[in-house]
DNA sequence: CTTGACCTACTATTTTTATAGTAGATAGAC
DNA sequence: GTCTATCTACTATAAAAATAGTAGGTCAAG
């Protein structure tokens, strides 16, 4: 049974960093965290040190620098979350979680044939 | 500017329990927090007493007895936590979030439908 | 060489979150 | 009336998360 990875909210933040820009060092990944918060160099590092440990995040030494890298996919992370907010905080109401997303912002043609996709997908499996 | 409402872990758990069981004591809620987590009664006691702080909760008295309920809506606290988290671990990839959503249970065929539905309203904003 | 910029390791502190004990009030059972 | 269940208030503590300082290393510029 493996376990379920629960980032804390900092590290969620780090770890899209390091998914959106795979091997960052510290530096550039304090500049990505775009909450509008300042945080010390040393507050950064700390987090991924701790990350290291918890096997969320590796590096790679070059020089004097190290290079971080995510060891989780988003999909092992974000998923569970996922299903748990929906499940938890919307009784399971796929259906509102799916009007929530659509409304927030509008939604292109292709993305909308790609989601029609899904439906039709998941209705193939129904049969 | 109203400022988004961001509940703790413990914090969202517990308002789960009052969106689905609007008025309840510490007694109930406790219960009814499904996590396999054993809470003695003033854990929660003192959880909600900090949330009506905060304006996440209100109670009323009967006898000797506080009913709690809630006073955020979930779709005021979900739907920034789910778009966000979308928008954060996702890339903004809705169509990522319904497949994950679709995959981990099936789907009955009037749900089908509603999330049809959803499709089709967001296909005539588009024109 | 020496200085300064930049980097990590280590440690400490603060803040937030979660937990629960204790005291005291109330109401119903008997 | 007295006992016992049950409830809240208040307080304390523990655990987790976030923050950042300091020391010391490396390297390139001058």
């Amino acid at each position: 049974m493996k376990k379920t990875i629960k980032p804390t909210p900092l590290e969620s933040k780090i770890l899209s960093v390091l998914w959106k820009h795979p091997s960052s060092n510290v530096r550039e990944v304090n500049a990505a965290l775009d909450d509008g918060k300042e945080r010390a160099y040393t507050t950064v590092l700390t987090s991924l040190q701790l990350m290291e440990r918890k096997g969320l995040v590796s590096r790679k030494r070059e020089g004097v620098t190290d290079w971080w890298r995510a060891r989780v996919k988003a999909d092992a992370v974000a998923r569970p979350m996922l299903t748990d907010l929906v499940k938890r905080m919307l009784g399971g109401k796929r259906g509102l979680a799916l009007q929530y997303l659509l409304e927030e912002e509008p939604v292109s043609g292709e993305e909308l044939d790609e989601l029609q996709s899904m439906i039709d997908a998941a209705r193939k499996r129904n049969q």
